[in-house]
DNA sequence: TTGAAAGCGTTACCAA
DNA sequence: TTGGTAACGCTTTCAA
């Protein structure tokens, strides 16, 4: 059994107390004292324990982080970000994995709130109603990070994704593309894909040269990007572009193209949305928009920290920075 | 405030033993005061207090799992494994990444003990001496997972490297190549690395055409695989296949050879070990050995659970079987 | 079948 | 500057 404050006390020849006050600095203690009381603690290997140190402070030192699974790289990424700057507030995480599971969302909130964990952090797609009372109801810290959807009730990181694409889409014209297709998700409401797409139709509307070519997926799959570039290269003639609205999709293009011996970039250009790991892998490597998803977690936990350390809160979202990355998935148009 | 098992024991007329007997089906209780009591917990919407429990019952529920890196696939998966089958027995699970610091791994040892975790798996590189002390200090039950390294002394789940090296290179030599070299990383001592590199040499030199041509990598990153493959191709001539000790090294490879126009499988065959996530996504799509990340996550956590409960543990390592995934970077020589 | 009370390992308040 | 003690929210004896 390991050593408790009691022991040390006891073998220091002093109360509970004046460990405590040792332990944590919290009020004077003569100077020789707190020497003996540090060699006991030594001696011993004594450590407090942190869960009967919560049940008084309710001070967890613990962060909720609930995802939808870890396996999608961008996620682990968040995660990332989200973990190590919680370790420089002394803070851990605690993870749970809902695989898509709407049910077990719930059931973890609840679950993380009876561990009495001080934060959340919600990745998820789509926050549902019930969730909504659940959160409100715990009245903690919440941050709500999501990809495909912006939610106005929660405060979220996220990048400006109108101009992210409009951007992308004005880079292609700058090459000299005029038929560029945008590939979008057309899975449920997307108010980001939304913004994406309008971010797109501007810069297309903007050039006379250009015209709208817009493409569905059902889902955001390397397999749906697979399907939908079959579709485009069947159904289309003069295309010499594809921008994805997410990484994925681009790398299922990607594939397509290769098993069908198209090449990139020489005879299309695709990019991609977001720069998840295997973007920069993948060969050719694919020309993208970076979300900085480390930034996103590790800015997330910090608002949460912030709050619970009474900082007053400016408003809720934030809004980071964006890179158009260029690599090889993309070139100029040959005249 | 959230509701306690005092407001519920004074809200349904019992005291609070009754209302702990009730939530933990400890003891009988009457079916009248057991539905009272059952009422006002929906009402109150009281959920005990884990913390207050724990410091009770020594039970936290909690699984601490460090590991150096989410960013790698491999470990994510690990991870995947370990929570969703923790999460069947109620367990959670506490995340710490090292980034590869040492003294962070010892850090977050004690952390977790004094968190009151009653289990730990570290997924990590190499085991240093002072670990060692903190693990069998913290008498929790602990199993140690790794892709490098092999430590007798701990419990840990893996496949049998040796046996997965020679069947490759055995399935190699039946498609017809005689010249197959094999990349190996050199870092350090690695057992693991070793029982590949004799599983390759075993069925080399069971054949009489082939030869052993062995190169060292320093790391085991996707550079150190492009850079391993200029090497090979400047200094060997009839090679017609390339193993890596490592799916990493092996998209390196593939990466350095489609940079130089080098057809695969067509040209080269080419070979990893492992099957991280992007193993079947690149293109071509690699062929390598399938080691069952999930499952080695799950059965390590399985073996805490066990042991959590008392069940004698048969033996300290647990191998699971690993399998030859056939895909696109090799292929038959053409005489 | 029920309730009272001790105890888990701390912190924090109140006296001394 | 120190020590005693209540309190945190719960489980678990022990009596009744």
């Amino acid at each position: 059994m390991a050593a408790t404050i009691k022991d040390v006390a006891k073998m220091a020849g002093v109360s509970i107390s004046t460990v405590s006050r040792v332990i944590n600095d919290s009020k004077p203690v003569s100077p020789e004292i707190r020497k003996v009381v540090l060699e006991v603690i030594e001696e011993l290997g004594y450590k407090p324990n942190e869960i009967a140190r919560t049940l008084v402070t309710k001070k967890s030192f613990l962060i909720g982080v609930i995802v939808t699974d870890l396996g999608d790289s961008y996620i682990a990424e968040m995660v990332r970000g989200i973990e190590e700057v919680g370790k420089m507030y002394d803070y851990d995480i605690i993870l749970c994995s809902t695989f898509g599971d709407k049910s077990a969302e719930i059931k973890y909130l609840q679950l993380l709130n009876t561990k009495q964990v001080e934060g959340i952090i919600l990745i998820s797609n789509i926050l549902n109603e019930e969730m909504d009372d659940h959160i409100k109801k715990s009245r903690i810290p919440f941050v709500y990070l999501n990809r495909y959807y912006y939610d106005q009730d929660y405060p979220t990181v996220t990048i400006d994704n109108f101009e992210a694409a409009y951007e992308m889409t004005n880079y292609l014209i700058s090459l000299g593309h005029t038929n560029i297709v945008y590939v979008a998700n057309s899975e449920k409401e997307h108010s980001l894909e939304m913004m994406k797409l309008e971010g797109y139709r501007k810069a297309i509307s903007e050039n006379e040269l250009c015209k709208e070519i817009i493409y569905f997926t059902k889902g955001r799959n390397i397999d749906d990007g697979y399907n939908v570039a079959r579709d485009i290269v069947n159904h289309e003639e003069d295309v010499t572009a594809i921008f994805c609205s997410y990484d994925e999709l681009a790398i299922g293009v990607l594939s397509y193209l290769h098993d069908n011996n198209i090449k990139v970039p020489s005879e299309m250009s695709v990019t991609g949305f977001g720069d998840i790991k295997i973007a920069s892998i993948f060969r050719p490597t694919l020309t993208t928009i970076k979300e900085p998803f480390y930034d996103i977690g590790a800015v997330a936990i910090r608002r949460i920290i912030k709050e619970l350390k009474g900082e007053k809160m400016d408003k809720n979202d934030i809004i980071l920075p964006f890179q158009i990355q260029k690599r090889n998935s993309c070139s100029k148009i040959d005249e």
